[in-house]
DNA sequence: ACGAAAATGGAGAACGATCTACACACTTTG
DNA sequence: CAAAGTGTGTAGATCGTTCTCCATTTTCGT
């Protein structure tokens, strides 16, 4: 049977009065201070084991750290967002602090609440995953809290930032397209109401990157983007936007596996298969990618790693460091079977790069 | 240019100096409690305002409320689960109350980690997905936190469950095939480690029904279940043992969505097809699987009305409530392109069900 | 053996809110 | 006109920690 009321927390005080000694001393142990020696270590540790005492996280946070590391995430949708959140934990596995995410959504005030409430709650250090406010508005909230931006390319001297080279990762792209071949290369890119710098988010400079290839290639006149969302609906409507136009397009490439993924129904629905009509080619490189059915050619970027990198920077900078650090990693193309030379092209042996056959 | 230290934050003894009155006077305007004139209220809030003044969450906890509600996730993958926050949030938003996520991962450790660490936070609530601890253990937990379980069928005393009728889905997917003419049916099962009574996961409610529907049918002979897990490994890997059998089943119903699509590629894979060789069904009904060249057919359950019920629970009980509520969602058959009548039957045109061709 | 230095344990003031109890000024009522 | 009631504001204890002193004990060099 239930007990009706609450029990009252195990407190330090109760600890204390347990094991016979003052709340200092407990305080000490806990935090394994200076100034306590092993007898007293020893009889304070059995006491909170036996009471089964846990501090009490707000109270700490009146005085000290939380030990918690606040993230905010635009959606929990993103199978990408999963890996960040892995290389992160684990990074924090063997430290005291713990992550907790909160959803922002796609408006400014819902972010601004999210961020809110993740500065209300005292957390020690901030993540913020591809967020939409202004960049000023980050800095004020990083001038009070340890930041780290996620998937934004600014230098900001007072957050840390972690993102994608999405330059060599578009460019690595469009250049595979090229090299099969194709030239009517069309690209689905994203719209939000992010008020960062254009240049500086990452789906601008996907789009940037795809227009400056085409062009570097002379195609300059190729150059068509449909500009919906990175999911699969928004990969879907884009891709039947273009596949609508004449000469119709040889290659898609989608500045997200999730529209990739909407793409290829597109490509399906009308007719068509891929990659013997259209080739089509996202980014992220997400586990659902390498499935055998649909085995996208996607560039992989180590999601796992940029989490680490996160909680490494945070930790440093929890730990005093001011500088800001901006670290970016290296993506790479993974050929899968969505890609090939355009349709009445010989297929040149030379180029073509082993595609992956089992699954990752 | 940033200032180097960081600013201290606003408190409401600011506050009350600013507006020339008590703290407590402050504290009952924040809480609109019983007691303020109109004139100091408005007072009172323009210096709020002024000063920008934000609540100190980790103080409130001391006392009061933390306005928070913790969610326990196993992992931050699913589709699914998305909809369950956004159900949830949207209850919470025109009330004080946040979620914050956590991240519980596979084993006991991990979960036990978690929840401990929603606990030591204090908040006011807890939602916990699926989790894999014993029902003593939440019981413990419950009894000190208004707690809500989702997807798990016990009925506890102390705590709220919400759950689909997984035995209602599972009947209806079998017998989708059933009824299509399907005598070898398979299925694709998912094993964890949760020390809950079987009897009580969905996952074993959702394979029991399939070999019970089996046998109603007179079909006990043909059933067969490859036990690994809910995610697209998962359903590759158990659908490869499955088409290896012989004779080769002609239908495979997939626990979830997820291994749905698993078991599409390792079909072609094989180089079958579906429906025409292989029906596929899955469960959860996630976004993806409307995409029109995945067209899967799946059983829909309205993760937004039960995040939305978890929501209207949780806030009850913090209100008050302690009688154990159980709330359960009814499930629906999504027929799309991946289910036919197997190979060698005719088509039979009465008991074909109209197919989604839109995407949702 | 003596005094200084080092090590150890504790007292008590924060931290920023909430909330009970009460004081005070006005009304209302008998 | 006194007594009682009502509305409004404040004082001050409290929540569970951390952390800065400070007092006491132990260690050790000479």
């Amino acid at each position: 049977m239930a007990t009706s009321h609450r029990r009252r927390r195990v407190t330090i005080i109760d600890v204390a009065s347990h094991a016979q000694v003052s709340t200092a001393a407990v305080s000490k142990v806990i935090r394994n201070a200076y100034g306590v020696s092993p007898a007293m270590k020893d009889r304070v540790q059995a006491a909170i084991e036996e009471l089964g005492y846990r501090p009490h996280a707000s109270a700490r946070a009146m005085r000290g750290r939380t030990f918690t590391i606040g993230v905010l995430l635009p959606d929990v949708t993103s199978p990408f967002f999963a890996e960040i959140i892995n290389g992160l934990t684990e990074q924090l596995a063997d430290t005291d602090y713990q992550a907790i995410m909160i959803q922002g959504g796609t408006t400014h005030k819902a972010e601004r609440r999210a961020i809110d409430a993740l500065v209300d709650r005292q957390v020690d250090g901030i993540l913020m995953v591809a967020p939409i406010s202004s960049r000023a508005r980050l800095e004020e909230v990083a001038r009070d809290l340890p930041t780290v931006v996620l998937g934004r390319h600014e230098r900001s001297a007072v957050y840390d930032t972690v993102f994608d080279d999405d330059d060599a990762g578009a460019e690595l792209a469009v250049n595979h397209l090229i090299d099969l071949g194709h030239r009517r290369i069309v690209h689905i890119a994203h719209q939000d109401n992010a008020r960062a710098r254009p240049a500086d988010l990452l789906h601008v400079i996907r789009a940037e990157t795809y227009k400056r290839v085409m062009r570097d290639h002379d195609l300059a006149e190729e150059i068509a983007v449909a500009t919906t969302s990175y999911s699969a609906e928004g990969g879907y409507d884009g891709a039947r936007q273009l596949l609508n136009r004449s000469p119709r397009p040889t290659a898609i490439f989608a500045g997200a596996d999730q529209a990739a993924f909407g793409a290829l129904a597109a490509v399906h629905e009308a007719g068509l298969s891929a990659p013997a009509d259209v080739s089509v080619i996202g980014y992220d490189n997400i586990r659902l990618a390498a499935l055998p059915n649909i085995a996208l050619t996607s560039i992989d970027q180590d999601g796992v790693v940029m989490g680490r990198a996160v909680g490494r920077l945070l930790l440093e900078r929890i730990e005093g460091r001011t500088p800001a650090v901006h670290f970016s990693v290296t993506p790479s193309l993974v050929v899968r079977r969505t890609t090939a030379a355009p349709p009445g092209l010989a297929q040149d042996p030379t180029s073509a790069t082993s595609a992956e056959t089992a699954m990752s």
